[in-house]
DNA sequence: GATGAATGAGAATTCATTCAT
DNA sequence: AATGAATGAATTCTCATTCAT
């Protein structure tokens, strides 16, 4: 058994029985998670909210860490479903009309992204840094891809800076506003706003001098 | 008792002998958080390590959360000191030359104030989410505000937008790139290389067009 | 169902399939607890390495005390089975060469019947003690006859002692090597003087002064 | 931490109120152990037998197996005392007086020693095989140097075999014996009669022929 | 003030056994 | 007959907190 393996479900279901349980377990973890807190998620009180006995959640997930690490791909995966639909790229338009409209849609993918589940996504990811030491994870390494491909299409990478170099900014950049506006309370208005400025921020950042 | 009272410490260390052992309870709160992690913990741990029984350490805390609480304060009120001693901006020179070295230091302050015991940095920082539920720390309050200085000190804020909303952007992607930077593992050169660009950004960002 | 059903099996598999699943049972009860212990041999493992599903394991046996009973018994047969082979007495010799050739057999014949699954054995008999309560195993009562035939064949016996204790001191003598031995990691060299010496030693105990 | 720390004793108890409570524990581990069986042996019951909480338990113990451990060599401990009293050979008389009052002596020590609480010397026989490996006890380990000193004040030893061989069988032999007996409900008499014979035995393997 | 022994609720996890399919 | 999903009581062990000394 590799170390890995701790971290993995223990086996897949094969009945349709069985493909119900585990998904009971998976949306009881959820919300137990955001509705007690991370600390209070004890497996006995996800197997109750799932409504399945305890043991059954262990014969598919070895331990409690194993299910936070499932929810959280499932998680990751919405993410990077919703940002991979919303992150198209115009190619036609001249250069500086394009990265206007292309980091605008850069900013609201991304903050469309996070407002899947957000109360979910809050725990989750400080747990991950925790968890994965502070590696990227799935959705931040997609979301990077995307901010490439939107430096690429732009002449001011030329001759300046490191394109990845650049990516990672914008990522960064775009990934921290999107996360304290899911958590801060602001009005529609605010956000509005706010997304306004960090799409300015990417244009003066990105656009020729 | 009002309800904050539960995260206070509970009495003041009046002579110096008790202002040891708080101090040596808070250094070895935060050995046994980064050496052993969050979980791990326990307030038996700590006194041990702190050299006291448990009973001391519970007649300065009420329970296990003041004492993160308490270390909380005291490394943000260091993060602070750090920030404000390096954050010294220029006011004299042409508005252009001002912005360059201002943003500059403004990096440099806030990647510096990062370099307070990172390890323990990023164990409250996950957890602080948690327990403030997402709300401003000190720090980013003062690091706010001196964005604010930045920004004020700059054209570039009259007539574009909210200098609130502006000093926001900046306090935020800056401290986005010092916490991602405190954390992977890059070469000094590199670290320089994001610095610089973080500056750049901020520049571009901030100058008048 | 009387009490002694609890330890029986179930019911006899009468078709040549359901005699495999069971062999296959015992032989994987075997393989688990040798390989993985006592402790760890549930019954969803034994069955998992039987390549059969718990609930045809609990076709045939009622619970797992049983499927260790029924290992024992099969166990206990197989080094019967090499005693009754091995322990076959010279009648015709001189009294002194009889005993000679026949205490070695003895002590030969009970050797070899130890080397019938050690390692099974060793996990046996600590358990065995606590199910049977240190009651004689069917293998000690075998072994016990043979000692009597043993003893029963020299003239020591006359007027000495109970030839019935003589045996018992006879077969707990012999057993007790072969145990020790068959746990001990000796060279064959070492074995072999073992085995030389219990014989030494019966030779001496049996001979007329 | 090193590996057999896993099962020491966590700390020593210092003031009278801990002493008290280990030995509340250790006793009360032993009546569980012998009243309801090993596998019944919960850390629950024996704590609530000792008339303390689980916690107190795991302050000074570990797991459970430290337990039994920490049982195994007071009960050695225990037995040894019993056989280094009873063990007093004769030094003077002539050689074959000599042989038949000290083979009696080694008897009737060993099979004091194993009257010293005899149901707990059983259960923890067939599990110190299983934590052991089959390793030689502390008591083992005493009664063959004992037994080597019959041997050595024996001539038969001088030209015949290895001395620390036939220590070896000698004291298996009495081992096996007293074990059985301590299991088995003969009567007194028999009893009695099984410890003679055991003795005539060592007379007539270690007499010069 | 300090100590450290004691507490016990509660957490994670296992495993013999059952039973619907 | 066979399957394997489901059960849940029971077990080991932890740890925040209290309180007698």
């Amino acid at each position: 058994m590799t170390d890995s393996d701790r971290l993995r479900p223990r086996k897949l279901p094969r009945q349709t029985r069985s493909r119900n349980t585990v998904e009971a377990i998976l949306a009881a973890t959820s919300r137990v998670l955001v509705d007690e807190g991370y600390d209070s998620a004890s497996t006995n009180r996800i197997a109750e909210v799932a409504g399945v006995s305890v043991g059954s959640l262990y014969q598919y997930f070895p331990n409690k860490q194993s299910l936070v690490v499932a929810l959280l791909e499932t998680h990751h995966q919405a993410m990077i479903g919703v940002l991979d639909e919303a992150c198209i790229f115009e190619r036609k338009a001249s250069p500086a009309a394009r990265l206007d409209v292309n980091a605008r849609a850069y900013v609201e993918a991304v903050f469309a992204a996070h407002r899947v589940d957000p109360a979910l996504h809050r725990i989750l990811a400080s747990h991950t840094r925790v968890l994965h030491d502070g590696a990227t994870t799935a959705f931040e390494q997609r979301a990077e891809e995307h901010a490439f491909a939107l430096v690429d299409g732009t002449s001011s990478s030329r001759g300046q800076a490191d394109p990845r170099l650049i990516s990672h900014m914008v990522r960064m950049t775009v990934q921290a506003s999107a996360e304290s506006s899911s958590t801060a309370k602001g009005t529609p208005l605010e956000q509005k706003a706010l997304r306004n400025e960090v799409a300015r921020l990417l244009v003066r950042y990105l656009e020729p001098k």
